[in-house]
DNA sequence: CATAATAGTACCGCAAAAGTACTATTTGGA
DNA sequence: TCCAAATAGTACTTTTGCGGTACTATTATG
């Protein structure tokens, strides 16, 4: 379903609280309690994140980790592709490897692959972690904001 | 890494083929002629595309498939929902149903992964079968399309 | 020196994808 | 009328990779 994996939504929900707090460390046990989400797996995603370049880490006693950017400089694209590698939607348009797909020659789509990735990853790109902690600008945040915009959603779905 | 499942890369590349034909109604084993790819592949995809509505069936002897719908009106969106579902994210942005995520209430980026659906949506949307035909614009479309197009693509990856 | 944090590694279970096989059904043509 | 060739449907097996967990090492604070 073109889905993220759990991880990388659960990267990006960390992401969220750490920014809401930002410039404050945080440690793994208090994102773990502040998300209601497992210890070693909040552990695992944040080292993830670290070794990525998004999260600084500071060991010791009153350790825990901090942004190393900006919310508004942090992209939704760069957090998926430090948490799940690079945005391609398939194999033979990640190729940087010469190993063409052996098809290639025969292909009646070849190369326009890279096209639409290229508009999908712009589309991630162009939205900052700044961008998601704020309420949506219709229906200010209240209750339901999911009912509401689900019709917008579904319709597009599923025309 | 955000990939679509193999099968429907297998499903667009074959929609690539029934284009190409337009018209002409084409058999399982013709397709799996062309693309080199195992017939009962070829055959569970072309059933659910079938399925979906993007082809028809014509059985018996002589039979085959044939588009439902002019390559142009056919979208890449439309071709990965029949496929492996919805496009959606993650699953709390896909919550039709009210099983809300039950992190929702303290969710920082609650809301806002449906305004990043509908951009990827728009953009997959806005590819047409017709469009994954053209050849690329840059790059006549001959020997390696890949490695002139790769660096850029890995630009944008990696920054 | 003890404590509390991250870093690293290795492992296991499970679910979904991918591929395959088999049978039923339909249709055209000899 | 019957056979052949095609899709339809179902069910099974294998594999892959995600998700989760445990354990140990390392680092820094007080």
């Amino acid at each position: 379903m073109l889905k993220l994996s759990k991880l990388t939504d659960y990267g990006i929900v960390l992401m969220g609280y750490m920014a809401k707090s930002h410039g404050e460390s945080r440690a793994a046990r208090e994102l773990s309690e502040l998300s209601g989400l497992p210890l070693p797996t909040v552990s695992k995603v944040l080292k993830s994140l670290s070794r990525g370049g998004l999260l600084v880490s500071h060991r010791g006693k009153r350790g825990g980790y901090s942004l190393a950017l900006e919310p508004k400089e942090i992209s939704v694209a760069e957090m998926i592709r430090v948490l799940e590698g690079p945005v391609v939607l398939t194999d033979c348009s990640s190729a940087h490897i010469p190993t063409l797909c052996e098809m290639e020659s025969k292909c009646p789509v070849r190369g326009n692959w890279q096209v639409i990735n290229e508009v999908v990853f712009q589309a991630l790109k162009d939205f900052s972690l700044e961008q998601m902690l704020e309420q949506s600008s219709e229906c200010g945040g209240q209750v339901s904001v999911q009912s509401s915009r689900e019709p917008r959603l579904l319709e597009l779905v599923k025309s």
